[in-house]
DNA sequence: GATCATCCCTGACATTTGTCACGGTGACCT
DNA sequence: AGGTCACCGTGACAAATGTCAGGGATGATC
């Protein structure tokens, strides 16, 4: 039987290297490729062709669900299993609906790592039951995309006029919509509209 | 020659359980405990007698910081490693200032953990030297004790009545607190002066 | 004992922020 | 064609925020 040729995306080089020290471990898996970046995702995949992608949410040039959407088409026959840190249903969500067959807490014990990998290779769907009972009560973003831009642009903490300047919009709309978004998130602030939004993976 | 003891102590179990897996490769390395929570640390390190603790600083319980104080005081033997996501210039003073041997980002190749380890137990100091450099230009927090006390209950962006009560302090103080806190990091917004001393480790 | 820094508080002020009501546009659907 | 919805803007208002000038209290340092 030959092996599952698996990639590994994680800017992180430490974890990285531990994740394929923890699956190199496992005789029926094979570590064919690392990158650090999202946008490398594609460019690895094409010359190592693997089986399944382990791909993590949070990384530079292009996060893990974009790098996901990329490798679906370009590279239909991987299967994608997307690693992330935060639970954040909306992650969970994106990532599914840009083609992931699987969605992994970095919570989740190691031994399981492998086993979800085998699963998906299978063709099977590996998702955290409690986090998808979540996504489901939390709904998809009530956002609209320009509010989501304005929330987005108030991360850094910026005053009203700046906002106004990075989005090329009137201060009186900036207020608007952030009003909006307060609104829909059921906060008080904008710093607390910003901070709730993130949770939920609405960024 | 016996091998080197390590304590491993991260939140994240899967990141906890590919370390394990990295350093196991290592012959004259061995895992003898882990643990999840900060506050555990020191009960698992009278157990198991680690030569090298790895810590993260992340973690629920106690962070980091916290336990490689409680550890130089309880477990003097045992060399303390901190390993972290963010490179921010005040983790790596406080680590060192509680008594750690090494600091270590989790950016850096996983080749060179194993190495810091043995460093670390043959009583060298081991730090990221870009991580130094910055830690000396950005220099010790300014923040006094109650403007970081304000500034941390700042930080999930409640109104300044709901920092009053969470701090014990009047409306005005807080204020006051928080517009001194602002002048000193340079901001002009109270969620900017928040972000600004969370990414130099001041909170 | 004087000086200094920090702390807590007050009160007042200008600015910013969040809210609301309103009108107008374009896209999409029925 | 009409209805709905997101979008952009205006103007005006109350509330929250950031700033400043004070005063009193404490503890450390010299």
């Amino acid at each position: 039987m030959t092996s599952i040729r698996v990639l590994l995306a994680d800017d992180q080089a430490l974890v990285r290297g531990a994740l394929a020290a923890l699956l190199s471990l496992e005789p029926d898996l094979e570590v064919v490729a690392e990158v650090g970046r999202g946008d490398e995702v594609v460019e690895a995949a094409l010359r190592s062709v693997p089986d399944v992608a382990l791909l993590d949410v949070e990384m530079p040039g292009a996060d893990g669900i974009e790098a996901t959407a990329a490798l679906a088409s370009a590279v239909p026959d991987c299967r994608v299993l997307v690693v992330t840190t935060f639970g954040r249903p909306g992650y969970l969500r994106r990532a599914m609906e840009a083609g992931a067959s699987g969605f992994v807490v970095k919570d989740t014990p190691a031994r399981q790592l492998a086993e979800a990998v085998r699963r998906v290779h299978a063709g099977l769907r590996v998702v955290d039951p409690s986090l998808a009972a979540e996504t489901l009560v939390a709904g998809r973003s009530p956002l609209t995309a320009r509010e989501t831009d304005v929330l987005r642009a108030a991360r850094d903490g910026g005053t009203v006029a700046d906002l106004a300047a990075s989005v090329h919009l009137s201060e009186g709309t900036v207020r608007n919509h952030l009003s909006a978004a307060i609104g829909k998130t059921g906060s008080r602030t904008r710093a607390e509209a910003v901070r709730i939004a993130e949770q939920n993976g609405w960024l």
